[in-house]
RNA sequence: GCCCCCGUAGCUCAGUGGAUAGAGCGUCUGCCUGCGGAGCAGGAGGUCGCGGGUUCGAGUCCCGCCGGGGGCUCCA
């Protein structure tokens, strides 16, 4: 937000320095004063003091650093705006005057509104590809995380600039698919989901049976590869009865994707490319590229012996050895399919499990070898598991799992307690909206505060508990902050320049305020939504702080219309940054 | 065997190469006749797994160990 400032006293100390003789680096550095409460920037002179030593000086770094900073906040001309200067340890630090610069900070986040915190088109398209769940099998915990981590780091490079393409791509056909339709026509033929029951529930009953009963009868496995055959044959009735039970599936995601309020502008279907794979694994093999060891094996590309490596990219399977496509198969079309879409595509980036890293490179490598330019523009965004505690691993296959329509079930029932419990005089309705916000906020705000390859262990205790840095801490905030501006009439104070001295908490609030664009920033650019639960927090806390030290509607006249809209500013912020997180910020609570 | 990820307070985790390593939970102590106490303030609690290296400066980068987890020919 302080670029310009920036720059400007940067030529300044240049010039400063050029003058003085010591030799200049490409760039100067600013980081943010560390102290609290206070507003500024500071800049480190340890590398021009490490320079003139490697130039043959013979000084101290640490001394002389401070000789510099010194004899530049000496000579410093303070432009408008700065409050004062000093040189510490090293540092030249340079005090913002918060007075004059709050003004320009909350009249900006009060004038760009929900806007604030979002960046300008930069003109370039990526597609973010996420959530990819299996029909004929149950939505878990698990799936959660890569839902939640796609939906975000979507909405994060959008508000960064970039046009995003949310893609999904749906396991509707696959050896699993498979197993459940053999298990549903020798056991269960004709049967339909009783009414009242959970369809996508009732059809991951089936799917654990179906493997249970494959575990016990391994025997029954031919049967199931004739199934798949059958499938391959183009089977009228069995294709009839595919597209029938999947729909059962595709209702019940839908209905999460709704509750979690998260959308998809283009959704890819395993079914639809597992034709175009078989022919581009055709191409591979009549181009040299992949080997075809069937009857007696699958097809491989060896990429290791491509390449000239050794236990890198390992041999890479890509269609079984009867010709039924594998996941591989498919992945390979898709990967075409979409840059056939988009050809522009800046970015194509995957945003499944780290267990899958392997795989995806070596489906990337083997459409760079194949010679499509666009191999590069892949990326994996890979995220660690969630398990259960002792490491156990959620298995949909053995019905170990944490169902995720239970969970969100159970987690705004605790909601509701809560809410019952804290503020019994909300009206019915409203008590409900709210117990869903917490409840659904929380869930997300836990999958999304922590670092992308970091491991998330689920307990319901942890899972139901809403304390601490949770979501319902940040929406408490901007439920105060809208108590305020309601008991103010929802009228905000023309722009004024406060005349008081600011408050340490005031001046910590509006720099946390400030940071929010290059926050957003940073987090997409990293595709790391920690940074912005982060900083949510680091909002809120400064919001409640200043909420305990600083009366706002006692305040005397221009006091309390300053401090009035540095509450609208806040209250935008902490709304904008919650709407990034994909998480609702509440009225009342 | 080869490759990838993770070791920071009792527990769960933060920490763009920069100043005195920070939060939450738990624990101990305070604060509601000032805008909502789902809040605020304070105490106790650390050889940042170990050993080298790079650097003016390393929890952060590089190398090697140790410990935990994951992946590596027909699951997805």
């Amino acid at each position: 937000m302080f670029e310009q400032q920036q720059r400007r006293l940067e030529g300044q100390i240049r010039a400063l320095l050029e003058e003085a003789g010591v030799p200049l680096p490409e760039q100067l550095n600013f980081t943010d004063l560390p102290f609290k409460g206070t507003w500024g920037f500071a800049l480190p002179m340890f590398p021009l003091a490490a320079a003139e030593r490697r130039s043959g000086k013979p000084v101290r770094v640490p001394q002389r650093a401070q000789e510099l900073a010194e004899y530049v906040a000496q000579h410093l001309q303070l432009p408008e705006g700065f409050q004062r200067v000093e040189a510490v340890k090293g540092y030249l630090n340079l005090y913002l005057d918060p007075g004059y610069f709050s003004r320009f900070v909350v009249d900006r986040v009060i004038e760009e509104g929900p806007r604030y915190g979002h960046h300008p088109p930069r003109g370039q398209r990526v597609m973010v590809e996420f959530s990819q769940p299996n029909t004929h099998k149950a939505l878990h915990v698990g799936h959660l995380r890569g839902t939640i981590l796609g939906d975000v780091v979507a909405r994060m490079l959008q508000a960064a600039g970039y046009e995003v393409i949310r893609a999904n791509y749906l396991g509707d056909i696959g050896l699993h698919v498979i197993k459940w339709l053999w298990n549903y026509i020798k056991f269960h033929n004709g049967e339909e989901p009783p009414p009242g029951v959970d369809k996508a529930r009732w059809v991951s009953d089936l799917y654990v049976e179906a493997n249970k009963r494959l575990e016990e009868h391994p025997e029954w496995e031919a049967e199931v590869r004739e199934l798949f055959l059958r499938w391959d044959r183009g089977d009228p009735e069995l294709r009839a009865l595919w597209e029938k039970t999947r729909q059962w599936s595709l209702e019940g995601f839908e209905h999460i994707y709704r509750t979690l309020n998260i959308t998809f502008d283009r959704v890819y279907y395993e079914s639809e490319v597992e034709e175009s794979g078989k022919r581009f694994v055709q191409e591979l093999i009549e181009k040299g590229i992949a080997q075809d060891q069937r009857p007696d094996g699958p097809v491989v590309v060896d990429l290791d012996r491509l390449l000239g490596l050794e236990e890198t990219y390992r041999a890479f399977v890509v269609l079984r050895s009867d010709g039924t496509s594998l996941y591989s198969t498919k992945d390979l079309a898709l990967a075409v399919q979409k840059f056939q879409e988009y050809p522009d595509l800046a970015r194509s980036i995957y945003v499944v499990d780290i267990r899958q890293s392997l795989y995806l490179q070596q489906i990337f490598k083997t459409l760079e070898v194949a010679g499509y330019p666009w191999a590069d523009r892949l990326y994996h965004l890979a995220y660690e598991v969630v398990t259960l505690p002792g490491n156990v691993v959620l298995k949909t296959r053995e019905g170990e799992v944490i169902f995720l329509d239970e969970l969100i079930r159970e987690a705004i029932q605790r909601a509701r307690q809560i809410v019952e419990e804290k503020n019994p005089a909300l009206d019915p309705e409203t008590k409900e909206q709210v117990a869903r916000a917490v409840a659904l906020g929380s869930l997300k705000y836990t999958m999304l505060a922590r670092e992308n390859n970091r491991k998330v262990v689920f307990t319901w205790e942890k899972a139901l508990s809403f304390e601490g840095v949770a979501a319902p801490y940040i929406q408490y905030a901007h439920v105060r902050a809208r108590s305020i501006l309601r008991k103010a009439g929802d009228q905000v104070p023309q722009a004024l320049t406060p005349t008081h001295t600011l408050h340490p908490a005031e001046v910590e609030l509006i720099s946390q305020i400030a940071r929010l664009p290059e926050k957003v920033l940073q987090a997409a650019e990293a595709y790391r939504p920690l940074t912005l639960t982060t900083h949510a927090y680091e909002m809120a806390r400064a919001f409640n702080d200043f909420y305990k030290e600083c009366p706002v509607l006692q305040a005397e006249p221009p006091v309390r219309d300053f401090r009035l809209r540095l509450v609208a500013a806040a209250r935008q912020a902490l709304a904008n940054i919650l709407a990034l997180l994909n998480i609702e910020a509440p009225d009342v609570m």
